[in-house]
DNA sequence: TTTTGTGAAGTTTTTCACAGCG
DNA sequence: CGCTGTGAAAAACTTCACAAAA
């Protein structure tokens, strides 16, 4: 069944709320109250939910706990992803630490850089090695995604570099620059300045009106 | 006039590519070529730009220096914004020293952390306060927008705390939960593992197919 | 009575297709 | 002829409104 982008994200703030309310003990939640919390329309929870079959209970709601592992079920992986993260900048090393960003789907298990200084040290216990061996390395581990955080120039160079692999099949990019990849590459990523433009954009709307 | 985000956030990307074909000595360009770099249809391209005018000529295309001209012009701010750095972690500092991040129409003022290291020090010239100060300080420094990098944990608490200040205009949070403000703050965010969520997901899709 | 599940309606966004201008 | 600008059509996504179940 194809599933849209958008209920695949609100899928996720639903898991995530889910899991709060069911540390707080609480058994059973209405589309209207998670909707309340996560600024959406009722229609909108119940018709993301319905998708994926009958899960709550006419009259009462939905069972936390029951949706709770529905949902994880959706969103399950079917193996780990091996990772690997290129570009052990500043932001890099952000993401290496950033809790929300811990999975039990995937794994980072290489660091790639081009900096001397970095090559050859470890970090969070996992070794940084050359852009140029990423071909190797990628096969050597089975690392089949990457997430780029590099400067934008670097960005399609690394990217080659990764599908030399052979084994590419998905990208998390923070690159301001869209990359060029075979069709059956995945990429998803967040620019970070195109969040700041629009919102400098609305505020400017506000602004004059 | 009322214009669409998907369409502000391509013209973000458009403005880029543009600048950089006028680095490149480029004169002129067709949506066609436009399309083909960023992934879009050309008909997308045309429609976005003619909600801002005739710009291109028929039979030609796009005066690159023109267009790019018209496209500042369109999201250009009517005046500086001054913001607040508010966690002053492994992500916040990542995004103090992001280059993609730099503009004229805006500037980081100052930081803010409830950390006792932190608060007191200053970091590429900025100043860190402590977070009960916020009020006081966007006051002085007329801060009406902040950036959020603070624990999922304490991101409400923050929030509130510039909410205080009575200037809070806008927010760019990339923490992982709702925050909730006044329907005249605008909020606009990124949250990294939903793109993550998004890219394992349509992986494996591709998997099972 | 309450709240879900869901066709149908509504809205937004994208794509088509072609007239019109250089 | 080539490429833009744009109504109209299509597709994608959200909201409504109500029957049906607990």
């Amino acid at each position: 069944m194809r599933v849209a982008e958008p209920t695949v994200e609100r899928l996720v703030q639903y898991y995530r709320f889910l899991r709060q309310l069911h540390e707080e003990g609480r058994r059973v939640i209405s589309s209207q109250d998670i909707g309340l919390t996560l600024g959406l329309k009722a229609s909108q929870v119940r018709k993301d939910l319905s998708y994926f079959g009958e899960i709550g209970k006419r009259g009462v709601g939905y069972h936390v706990e029951r949706l709770y592992d529905h949902i994880r079920n959706i969103l399950s992986s079917p193996r780990v992803w091996k990772m690997g993260l290129v570009g052990v900048g500043h932001l890099g090393t952000a993401l290496l630490g950033y809790n929300s960003l811990r999975s039990d789907k995937f794994g980072i298990e290489a660091l790639f850089d081009v900096d001397p200084q970095k090559v050859g040290t470890s970090l969070g216990g996992i070794s940084c090695h050359h852009v140029e061996d990423m071909p190797r390395i990628m096969q050597e581990k089975d690392i089949r995604v990457i997430i780029l955080t590099v400067p934008a120039h670097a960005a399609q160079y690394c990217v080659d570099k990764a599908l030399e692999s052979g084994r590419l099949r998905g990208i998390l990019t923070f690159t301001p620059v869209p990359v060029v990849v075979p069709r059956d590459v995945l990429v998803y990523g967040v620019d970070i300045s195109v969040e700041m433009e629009k919102l400098l954009f609305y505020l400017k709307q506000e602004e004059v009106s």
